[in-house]
RNA sequence: GCUGAAGUGGUGGAAUUGGUAGACACGUUGGACUUAAAAUCCAAUGGCCAUUAUGGCCGUGCGGGUUCAAGUCCCGCCUUCAGUACCA
């Protein structure tokens, strides 16, 4: 019987879908287990091999884990919601649900070929309403809170409304606007309606206010700080600029702390937790109010160092603080003003850019120390960001270099107030080992006991305190677009109000085209439909819109793509039918509590999963649900690069010189190509005979028609003309003769026409482009024709794109899965080969004829032997290891040696090879479940038990022990493990290796490692 | 600049707490089978030297160190990749 893998996949991923082998129960005996990938957006492309790395890994362990006896929802889904299918629907016209429709019918194709453990039935759609019905009631209960830090958790605006009434928001501890004013009960009692929404809104977790934000003109929209790549769009690549619009908020910037604290809880790698931890920036240190001289003013500034308050020389503000024009004398009026108009034209991008540039002005007010009572002159410059902090910094130039370089270059003073620290070439900017020194009362103190003493001196008189500034910034949470979830909200008398949660899902409008209004209002503005009965609790036409009928117009942004995202694996915990109750049940929250163990790329590690580590906290706090953090453990997956192929185009130049102007020009002729073994470089021009009469030969024959319009072209006017006209056409060839070189220009190959050997299908390589269709290649001797392979990126552009439909075709969904982890650890980054795929195919060919022959099976009773055991639960041992330490790729190889092991042993127990097909399973599910069932067995290997690792099996009598002589092993002698140290000893020295070894030398010294090594010194 | 990760044959990569570096594959070379090709099987394959077998020397980015013993630990560099971008 022959291995025919296309077969025998197909069969099993039927049998699977048809008696929904995978479905996951929420009542269990079994302990449960959660595994997930991270949510995929279905984009148009479909799935390249580089892709399903991460669903194979994850597949792994959640097979693993049903042979473990858990409980296992291994769920998948689609984030359906999204820019791309939105910018396709511009430029074609297509409703993106349509084209979304499309693309998912093309993944869950491709996925299910690769015979994935998905439970199908709990799949969720971020753009069906059933599902963004719930993420508008999430962002309901967002608006309905507000953020306590005397609780330290969230709570029911109520709680807030309460407290305004009894006393006031004096006592009041919130996270909030940092623009609210101080009022009294009386005075909140006595506010309308509208001032009192006003007020909370500047208190709620989700909030409305004009907020400067990065606008995407390309796009239309506005993007989220993680959305931004090197000052420009994530997707596209697109410009960004500033730009101050109202937008909807997340009020994240509460949860800064937790969100630092939450990390040491979870099981992520370090790199990751970093870049959160980075992201979040938290920096502790003091708050100083410093008084503006002459002027009834006061500036607040942060600053990590409060213990050098005494080596303050300067202060500096951004451009935009708002006190910039109040303090500036009329002297610097004209100079402040052109630096602001200056600074602001920059683009951010700039700013970037230039980080090296000093630049700032002197504004001719000074402020008060607060301590010596000193002035201290007040600058602005455009390396304070407005952003952080208070937009304001004491600058200390003795230990700062941002400081000390803006002190140099405008020979402000620099005080020196260390002990015993040479600042004369740099800021000194360590805080460890140093003495605090010209400081009053700080003199003599080190860094920690003088931040502890500055802070309460402060504090004394009134003019700081401790403080905590956190880098994390409020989420902008508006999109200007079609393709998202409609916030369930109306406006009334320009107040925002949530649509009761009873009426949602509010589904998207029709609009007839996708783009914004002229007026520049978001494409929901071009909806007819699109307006709040509140009467009726209906949509209504937009025309009808009166206050007075209570018909309001209601938002025309949508939420961004994160939205979805942030809390989609509570709703797989729920089974389809009990989805209408609630996001989930109390029970299945309770049951599945969080993900166990997730993977996905790092490239959301500000992103999603900071979003969605803030949405469950918040839920948490409310008590919708029961954990604090959604995923347990978290692996990124490293991504697949493409082996690009690269063939060479020889380009001729002709050396000219004119009138003492040399020049190189190059010559339109047809392509020549030439293999790569032929020693190719790029950077330097290069004769090569055999071209050079290639191109003599074409030219020949063009010669003629060409003769005096080319060569007039290509030597000018008034050159030589008129003799090349005299002469013959071998005369212009010999004249042509060694004023020509050649370069390499490098292009693209389409990977398919390369073979394992990297030899080009020339004929498949002229027939994809019209303009090779005529091409020369010189190949090499033997006719071949080799190209240069380099690792790059995996991308339609560089033509190396791997179709993970053509490897099933060829090879077999097991050997796409085994070879993906084969390659390398899961979380590196690694290039994909396509030619190496026939290690893993051969491997799987022999796993097959370890069972069967031409003749059938020939699995027999046979009493397992000795060898057997050993290799079998050598594998079992190894394999356990490598799965719960996620390293596939050698599970992979310990595979192959078990088989090649058995075969090499003429292994048929079926008692052995029973079980190596259990730990072969996960890897390899459709081969293992065909195997499975040719030993009669009629249920899915898929709970089948994990087999049981016996260490009797490995126990071995002796050890081929290496015998090093310095550390340099020389020979290896078997010898009993039962022996004792001295006996190893004495048998080594007697052995007359040994003797030839130390050459009559007497051993200084002799290690005796029993079980590992022996080394002989001297 | 700062933070993090990584540098091992022609290639992807193995190597438990320091204990036989290069497992397992790909590729390459030679051979078997075949009319031929494919498929399959066998052998060799880090570099250099030697060859009559046994062999010898060098080798895990570079330079030091610790140790009987270092890919692994320590110190100092270099390179690559990722994150971040004047964060006070």
């Amino acid at each position: 019987m022959k291995y025919n893998f296309n077969d025998i996949e197909k069969k099993w991923q039927d049998y699977w879908a048809k008696n929904e082998t995978f479905k996951a129960s929420n009542n269990s005996d079994k302990p449960k287990y959660y595994v997930l990938d991270m949510f995929p957006y279905p984009s148009g492309a479909g799935l390249h091999v580089g892709h399903p790395l991460g669903y194979i890994a994850s597949d792994i362990y959640a097979r693993y884990k049903r042979h473990k006896g858990f409980n296992v929802l291994h769920p998948q889904g689609y984030d359906s919601f999204g820019l791309p299918a939105e910018q396709y629907a511009i430029q074609t016209g297509q409703h993106p649900a349509v084209t979304t429709e499309a693309n998912i019918t093309t993944y869950r194709r491709q996925l299910d070929q690769i015979g994935f453990s998905f439970d199908w039935s709990r799949e969720v759609r971020t753009s069906n309403p059933e599902y963004y019905k719930w993420t508008q009631w999430i962002f309901i209960q967002l608006f309905e809170s507000w953020y306590n830090y005397d609780s330290n958790k969230a709570e029911h605006i109520d709680s807030l409304i309460k407290m305004f009434e009894a006393e006031g928001n004096a006592n009041v501890n919130a996270a909030c606007d940092d623009d609210i004013n101080p009022f009294t009960a009386e005075e909140w009692n006595a506010f309308s309606e509208t001032d009192k929404q006003d007020i909370l809104l500047k208190y709620r977790l989700t909030y409305l206010a004009e907020t400067e934000v990065n606008w995407c003109p390309a796009l239309g929209t506005v993007l989220a700080n993680d959305e931004i790549v090197n000052g420009v769009s994530e997707r596209g690549g697109h410009p960004v600029i500033r730009k101050k619009m109202t937008q909807w908020s997340m009020r994240i910037s509460a949860y800064a702390e937790r969100l630092l604290q939450g990390l040491d809880t979870i099981d992520w790698t370090d790199a990751l937790k970093d870049i959160q931890k980075n992201w979040i920036g938290k920096s502790v240190g003091a708050s100083v109010t410093f008084n503006v001289k002459d002027y009834d003013a006061t500036i607040e500034v942060f600053t990590t160092r409060p213990d050098t308050i005494f080596g303050v020389s300067f202060m500096t503000l951004a451009p935009e603080h708002e006190l910039v024009s109040q303090i500036t004398t009329s002297e610097q009026k004209a100079e402040v003003k052109a630096y602001i108009e200056a600074t602001a034209k920059r683009s951010e991008r700039d700013r970037m850019a230039d980080v090296k540039t000093i630049s700032g002005v002197f504004t001719g007010a000074y402020a008060e120390h607060p301590f010596t009572k000193e002035p201290i002159p007040i600058w602005i410059g455009d390396y304070v960001l407005a952003s952080y902090g208070t937009g304001a910094v004491m600058a200390v130039p003795c230990g700062d270099q941002r400081d000390y370089d803006f002190a140099k270059h405008f020979n402000i003073p620099i005080p020196n107030i260390f002990e015993g620290v040479d600042i004369s070439e740099e800021a000194f900017a360590s805080k460890d080992n140093v003495k605090i020194a010209n400081s009053d009362f700080l003199d003599g103190m080190n860094y920690k006991k003088a931040t502890k003493r500055a802070i309460f001196e402060l504090e004394k008189i009134g003019q700081g305190e401790g403080k905590t500034n956190y880098r994390l910034r409020d989420a902008v949470f508006s999109r200007q677009r079609y393709w998202g979830e409609p916030f369930p909200v109306y406006y009334k008398d320009g107040m925002p109000q949530m649509i009761d949660e009873k009426h949602l899902p509010l589904t998207l409008p029709e609009v007839e085209k996708y783009l914004p209004t002229e007026e520049g209002e978001p494409p929901l503005g071009r909806a007819d439909v699109w307006a709040w009965d509140t009467n009726t609790n209906t949509v209504c036409h937009s025309e009808l819109v009166s206050e007075s009928k209570g018909i309001y117009p209601l938002e025309l942004n949508t939420m961004p793509g994160w939205a979805g995202s942030s809390w989609y694996f509570f709703r797989y915990m729920e089974e389809q039918a009990k989805r209408d109750e609630a996001f989930a049940t109390e029970d299945a929250l309770k049951y599945w509590e969080n993900v166990d163990l997730y993977i996905g790329g790092s490239e959301h590690a500000t992103g999603h999963l900071l979003y969605s580590r803030f949405w469950v906290k918040f839920l948490h706090d409310r008590g919708f649900v029961g954990v604090d953090e959604p995923f347990k453990k978290l692996i990124n997956q490293g991504m697949i690069l493409g082996t690009s192929a690269f063939v060479y185009r020889r380009i001729t130049y002709l050396h000219i010189n004119y009138k003492g102007l040399e020049r190189w020009i190059p010559i339109r002729h047809f392509p020549i190509f030439e293999s790569y073994s032929n020693g190719i470089s790029i950077d330097k021009s290069f004769k090569n005979i055999d071209a050079e009469n290639k191109f003599l030969d074409w030219l020949k024959f063009e010669l003629p028609p060409l003769h005096h319009l080319k060569l007039k072209q290509l030597f000018g006017d008034d050159l030589i003309v008129d003799e090349l006209n005299s002469l013959s056409n071998n005369e212009i060839l010999e004249f042509l003769k060694g004023k020509i070189e050649f370069q390499h220009v490098k292009y693209h190959a389409d990977v398919t026409f390369v073979n394992a050997s990297d030899e080009l299908d020339i004929e498949a390589f002229k027939n994809w482009r019209t303009e090779f269709k005529d091409a020369d290649f010189i190949t090499k001797e033997d006719g071949t024709f080799k190209v240069n392979r380099e690792v790059e990126k995996m991308s339609k552009s560089k033509y190396n794109v791997v179709n993970p439909d053509d490897i099933v075709a060829d090879y077999g969904a097991d050997s796409l899965r085994l070879y993906e982890m084969f390659l390398g650890p899961l979380e590196q980054y690694k290039p994909w080969n396509t030619a190496g795929i026939t290690g893993v195919h051969g491997f799987l060919k022999k796993l097959w004829k370890l069972y069967n022959d031409d003749n059938g099976s020939k699995v027999t009773d046979a009493e397992p032997t000795k060898d057997n055991l050993k290799t079998l639960h050598k594998t079992i041992k190894k394999v356990e290891e490598d799965i719960e330490n996620f390293s596939f790729n050698t599970s992979v190889s310990t595979f192959m040696i078990a088989v090649n092991e058995l075969t090499a042993q003429k292994c048929t127990s079926k008692e052995i090879l029973e079980l190596l097909l259990v730990l072969v399973s996960p890897y390899a599910p459709h081969i293992a479940e065909e195997l499975w069932e040719q030993l009669g067995h009629n249920e899915s290997i898929s709970t089948a038990p994990f087999p049981e690792f016996e260490e009797k099996h490995l126990v071995e009598s002796s050890k081929n022990y290496p015998i090093s002589f310095n550390g340099k092993m020389r020979f290896t002698l078997e010898l009993p493990l039962d022996m004792s140290m001295d006996e190893i000893e004495k048998t080594v020295l007697a052995n007359e290796k040994t003797q030839e070894q130390l050459q009559g030398r007497t051993p200084k010294k002799v290690i005796v490692v029993p079980g590992k090594i022996v080394n002989i010194v001297g």
